[in-house]
DNA sequence: ACCTGAACACCGTTCAAGT
DNA sequence: ACCTGAACACCGTTCAAGT
């Protein structure tokens, strides 16, 4: 074997065979997948500088499907809505993702590109440079929270014998479904975003 | 050696010192926590099932320090918030930590207890069963993403070269500080808790 | 430049042996 | 009941060797 004419692999190739690895199993090791792509654990090593490495690629993989509205066109309240909709659901289609992602600064341009976008609807809108990281980062925290409960193993929280009766009916009411998590999420994301824009009126 | 009379060892023992070392390098392996207790690996096994079960001890311990209001006395808001600002701030003393809790369901105790208490007070005010689910969704959403913003390296965000001005400008604004994670998670939690009221008195 | 196989230090867990 | 040390299967990464 050696060095084959044409390359078997790139960074492409491996991102997204790591991305279906943890899609299916929540995580995946170096042997893993090494062995999807029918080559040796060593050889990736040329391509990628490490395991750090390949989950950054994911994450760029999984965020260049955002869509962002480039023509701002309506109200700034719209535009921040269907950015942070998009950027929810770019993390919902790979949700057992998202805990790989927790401890590592962002660094993928794609992500920034994100963050960009909202910094820039919200200047437009006469957010002041501090109440722009405010509601960027409120923004970032609920969708990456939302996120994360849309992640988690079926049942989010397992409740207890001596539950309340309050909690476990609540409970009862929404069994199953990515479905609720994503309504959920868009109900407190309206609420949110109705707050923020009160907050900007009330000053000016 | 072997089994000396008193013994060295208790889970909750195991807990505090894995909680220690997580809170110094954002990680811990079994070794390192048996040398920590000046033990060796295979003697943790006889008191704990595993790594996993070390890390909902740990969520325990974290947990036990949030505060819950026993006698519910002001206005439910008021309660909520107090019970929320408690939670995110047990999740803070440790932000190391939550990494480690994403990919697992909640089956402590101590963590059930609070969701337990939001579901009380929201029944009080009149959230019916799906309301509340939807709601304590929503802010232990906010919760779980405002403690991750916290916990991230101390540049959440590594601005690029070709950010837009409107971006680095808000990034500016906010260097450093946990004080500045725990005033945007108030200013948020004001948000979401005014706006899920305007939501039940709407409806009656 | 790009693949392989051998090698290294490390990990989580099990289990027989000791008291 | 509780500790130890040896053992196992596995991990991420490096590196000389091949083309």
């Amino acid at each position: 074997m050696a060095r084959p004419s044409t390359p078997k692999l790139s960074s492409e190739l491996i991102a997204a065979a790591a991305l279906k690895l943890v899609d299916k199993n929540g995580e995946f090791t170096i042997p893993q997948l090494a062995k999807a792509l029918s080559v040796s654990a060593s050889s990736l090593y040329n391509h990628v500088g490490g395991k750090d490495e390949i989950i950054e690629l994911m994450r760029g993989q999984a965020m260049s499907r955002v869509q962002l509205p480039e023509a701002p066109g309506g109200h700034w309240r719209e535009t921040l809505r269907l950015i942070a909709v998009s950027y929810f659901e770019s993390y919902s289609r790979h949700p057992r993702l998202i805990p790989l992602f927790t401890s590592h600064t962002v660094r993928d341009r794609t992500t920034l590109r994100v963050y960009d976008a909202l910094a820039q609807t919200l200047a437009g809108a006469g957010f002041d440079p501090a109440a722009r990281l405010t509601a960027i980062t409120i923004i970032d925290s609920f969708v990456l929270g939302s996120a994360l409960d849309a992640a988690a193993p079926d049942e989010v929280w397992a409740a207890d014998v001596d539950s309340s009766a309050s909690f476990t009916e609540a409970l009862e009411e929404g069994l199953g479904s990515a479905e609720r998590a994503e309504q959920t999420f868009g109900q407190g994301l309206d609420i949110i975003l109705a707050g923020l824009e009160a907050r900007v009126s009330a000053r000016g």
